[in-house]
DNA sequence: ACATTAAATTCGA
DNA sequence: TCGAATTTAATGT
């Protein structure tokens, strides 16, 4: 199947794509394929086989784990521009998380034999993923950094401001598009705990809520909590 | 936990 | 197809 115009234009402009040989290109453009998921649906689920490496062409999606219990709590998200899946791919394993589209999201999938021949072959596309791996490690770092304040006010800043990071989500919305209750699954806390957290960080000048939204004003002023 | 308000959906013209 | 009415979801306290 030949891939969508829109499709083809997302890889090409993708940042690891421009860096691809012509006939590299051409295989990722024949064999990418375009999905989309509905508010709620899976995008990859827990314990399925890793088969493809994942790029949001649009839309946004939540990565999330579940306790025994049945509590959920979210790890990070992706927004267009992002693409995950390449440490579970590199580890032929199953995927750790489920990803949940937050609204209709659009994604680009590349199949994990071709990821694999880029990886061999291509130094552009080593160059990319190696970027994105180590970007996503000081990510976590951070996380793990900020799972350590006790400052509730601290961890909602430093969680929005991580969401904001240029390598991970290049194409970073102004708008957050989440809600209070997602931001908290995001911090780990409550929602009304996130709310109060919310409307002190817009006192301060340094975020704009709205419903279903958060417009990040001063990222570093976030980051200084 | 409850009250309020905004958004989405249904229904009647 | 428009707008009022009703339902549903997010927010504020």
């Amino acid at each position: 199947m030949q891939a969508s115009r829109e499709l083809c234009t997302f890889l090409r402009d993708s940042p690891w794509g421009r860096t691809l040989a012509a006939a590299d290109l051409d295989l990722v453009l024949s064999s990418a394929v375009e999905r989309v998921y509905q508010t709620g649906q899976s995008i990859v689920r827990t314990g399925a086989e890793a088969d493809y490496w994942v790029g949001i062409m649009d839309g946004l999606a939540v990565q999330k784990v579940l306790s025994e219990s049945g509590e959920q709590t979210a790890l990070t998200a992706a927004s267009s521009g992002t693409w995950f899946g390449e440490g579970t791919l590199m580890k032929h394993g199953r995927w750790q998380y489920d990803a949940v589209a937050q609204k209709e999201t659009r994604v680009a999938l590349i199949p994990m034999q071709v990821f694999q021949w880029l990886l061999d072959g291509s130094l552009g596309f080593n160059q990319f993923v190696a970027r994105l791996l180590n970007a996503r490690l000081g990510h976590f770092m951070e996380l793990l950094a900020i799972g350590r304040l006790t400052r509730i006010d601290a961890r909602v800043a430093h969680t929005l401001a991580s969401l904001f990071d240029p390598y991970l989500y290049p194409d970073r919305p102004d708008l957050l598009p989440f809600s209070q209750s997602d931001i908290g699954l995001l911090a780990g806390v409550s929602r009304q705990r996130a709310n109060a957290a919310l409307k002190q960080l817009e006192a301060d000048g340094l975020i704009e809520t709205r419903r279903q939204g958060v417009r990040v004003l001063d990222v570093e002023g976030l980051r200084s909590r």
